[in-house]
DNA sequence: TCCGTTATGGACCGAGTGGTCCAGAATGTT
DNA sequence: AACATTCTGGACCACTCGGTCCATAACGGA
């Protein structure tokens, strides 16, 4: 054996995610992208592999470490109406404080995925699970009596729709006083 | 005077805005550009200005030709439930049929909102009359008792951003199927 | 201590970018 | 017919892109 990597693959991973993450794919240069990571030219590529590896290891990561839990908390088996309340809350508030960042995977969505299957992939199999989410979610609501829903499938994917609809709406500018109201109408509409 | 332009301005202006709308900004490189709008280099730039310029220009061109009278039809006095019904149908379908193309202007909010401000007024311009659209359609079905629609602000924001979802949907690629079910949902939900 | 292995970062590469320049062709006016 | 004006398209520019190469430094094992 010999040297030791002078770097935290997870701490640097995090932080080319931040940067695709705020600047998008194409805009990101590998030079600014290794400026922001914090390593050598070599590393990255010898650690890595090429740009469109790295985006993808980004995108697993902002899933594992983001997304992932976000989702699973919608299945809680103690959640129902208020995990759907929290989840839309949340996502409008983040979107629109501090560093005005939608959802990595929704911009992936319209800026790759209709050029890049692999993108397309996960991304589609991101919106599979939120739907999922959503319909467990309803489920537990509806054994709660908290709402009655007709059509689980339907209104899951209404749900997933309107969760979309927040990152162009946010990148459009609309405040959270706004964003406020669509979460609040989105629940009145499934409350029994 | 001297030689006449050898081509229509709207013409080609169309073709940029096509290309710009099936690749996007980044994507769309000046050459391929202007293999799409068959026109010389030289007269581009005599024309539309630099590549920003031209994009704004398309932009427009889209609005004019294409958003403006689908609002506008919203606005109708005759619209109301059909109008909106009419919208979401008709976006679910075009986006899910031939070129799976989502809307030039939500997916400039993604792409290229962030950075650009010019680009963000008019996307941010462009919510808001869609907003105000969907209002107007609101009190028309609510005068012809339709609807019985308590806060019409909140629901027109609520439409607005269900709008604003259907373009990481087709791009995630949801299929007709599903989201007519959201179509379907959405009109469920404000019908009397 | 010395060797083998690995990480490192700057030099470098070809390709492609948006944009400019200019010689020449095409046209309306006189 | 001759001129002035304008359009046209290819040559060309500086620059940036993603990616590779390589000499050197740093380290672990024997």
């Amino acid at each position: 054996m010999a040297r030791a990597k002078e770097f935290d693959r997870e701490v640097v991973l995090e932080r080319a995610m931040e940067f695709f993450w705020a600047q998008g794919y194409e805009a990101a240069s590998m030079r600014d992208l290794l400026d922001a990571m914090q390593i050598g030219r070599q590393s990255l590529y010898d650690t890595f592999g090429d740009k469109h590896s790295l985006f993808l290891a980004s995108l697993g990561h902002y899933y594992e470490m983001g997304v992932g839990s976000v989702v699973a908390q919608l299945s809680a088996p103690d959640g129902g109406l208020s995990a759907i309340e929290d989840y839309f809350d949340g996502m409008a508030r983040r979107m629109t404080t501090k560093p005005y960042r939608s959802c990595l995977l929704i911009n992936s969505a319209i800026e790759l995925a209709p050029h890049d299957p692999e993108v397309a992939k996960i991304v589609n199999r991101f919106v599979k699970n939120l739907r999922k989410g959503f319909a467990k979610a309803l489920e537990v609501a509806e054994s709660k009596g908290e709402a009655h829903v007709d059509d689980i499938d339907a209104v899951s994917w209404h749900l997933t729709n309107s969760a979309m609809g927040l990152g162009p709406m946010s990148k459009a500018r609309v405040p959270y006083k706004d964003l406020k109201l669509v979460s609040e109408q989105i629940l009145k509409n499934i409350r029994a």
